[in-house]
DNA sequence: TACCAAAATGATTTTAGTTCATTTAAACTG
DNA sequence: CAGTTTAAATGAACTAAAATCATTTTGGTA
């Protein structure tokens, strides 16, 4: 036996990182960063404290891990969440209701990920990767058509991530529940109205194509419901 | 002589306190949270280590009284940027570039009020009580007519804070510097293409209106009836 | 079985937040 | 103004927790 020693052995640490990440994603969460001891992490991972420091050089390097794994886990799901077949404006909506309920689920480890930051600027890959999902979409939209092709996607991601972080927090706050509505009037303030420079006021008439919008979708939830 | 002695006291401790305050401020700010140390910021206010524990009970408390205050000058700041005689989207506009340039200003202080959070909500006053000049705004112009009745305060301001913060997030990480057209785009996201300077607002298609309005009132309507 | 290298351990060291007995300064009184 | 009291400030000492490292254990290999 060669080859499964060596794996069996590369499977064992591979665990023992994972059970340290998950000890520490549970009592980050439950504590905070300053509230979380070492000692506790390690308990909760059944390790002595030294051990976490094999795997990791410090406290700030153990929540990066946690926190990376979270967001790359967020893109797999968001991957996984959105219908290939689905054009710019259902995919997107797709995401926006993953996102939602992802960061309402996990809301805490969200919050560590602003703890991560300062200075170490690679902390921050995965969410990068993440926020490319995002950026797919539109760039598909644009390409096929179906958006305008000026539209300004890293303007609009910061609309769009920015508008459901927040409103996420308000619901927290409230002790509210995931809303569809939130992302209901995200998308038509994001898609409904057409973008661009202000200033240069449109040919099109953008309220128009807004009420058309507003009208398909309540005619798409009522004909699901069969309302009429 | 009872009360000038009163007063210079009082004056000399409230200074002594703005002393620290700045002095944290500053080192927050350079090192962190984590990075402070009370050491580095008790020299930096000339004062002894022992003196920081008379006016915080605790780093998280002194750091609490940073963030407080800058929202509170934040607010401050942005009643006396508001013009009280400017329509809605005006002073929407004034209050939008106010809080992109001020959240670019100092950057680190705002990422240090995530810091400040997860248990203690009474640290958020200072915030809460910010946020209200952009609801005072948006009701001013609901009740002026110059929103829409039913224009949705709540969710808005999630878009308008939301928008703004990761907006400067981006522009920090990409060492840029104020860019207006991100208040331009999201004013028209928001109030639709009747805004901008251009002046071409058209005084609102009336026909629109009235479907806008027709609209509203049926989803009203299913509202009630629990159709969604 | 003996050996070696990698992994794990936890007692020890280091660091930084917090406390508190003492000192210093300010305010009041007769 | 001297004496007394009260408040403010100090920094050495204490403490908790992060990080280290000499030692032990484990697992693979010959």
């Amino acid at each position: 036996m060669s080859a499964t020693p060596r794996n069996t052995s590369r499977e064992r640490i591979e665990a023992r990182e994972a059970s340290i990440l998950d000890a520490a994603e549970g009592i980050f969460s439950r504590s905070g960063f300053d509230g979380a001891k070492i000692s506790d992490i390690a308990r909760a991972a059944s390790v002595a404290e030294g051990t976490v420091y094999l795997y990791y050089k410090n406290k700030r390097d153990l929540l990066a891990g946690v926190v990376g794994r979270f967001w790359s886990q967020l893109t797999q799901g968001a991957e996984d969440a959105i219908d290939p077949q689905a054009d710019a404006a259902q995919q997107l909506e797709q995401l926006a209701r993953y996102h939602l309920q992802s960061i309402l689920d996990q809301f805490e480890v969200v919050s560590l990920t602003y703890r991560a930051r300062p200075q170490q600027e690679q902390d921050l890959d995965q969410v990068r990767e993440y926020v490319r999902v995002f950026d797919r979409i539109m760039q598909r939209g644009v390409d096929r058509g179906e958006l305008p092709t000026d539209t300004p996607i890293g303007q609009l991601r910061d609309v769009f991530f920015g508008t459901l972080e927040f409103s996420a927090r308000t619901l927290k706050l409230r002790g509210q529940a995931y809303d569809h509505s939130i992302v209901t009037n995200l998308l038509s303030l994001m898609l409904g109205r057409s973008h661009g420079d202000a200033g240069t006021n449109g040919a099109n008439n953008p309220s128009n194509r807004d009420l058309m919008q507003r009208l398909e979708s309540i005619q798409e939830h009522l004909d699901k419901r069969g309302a009429w």
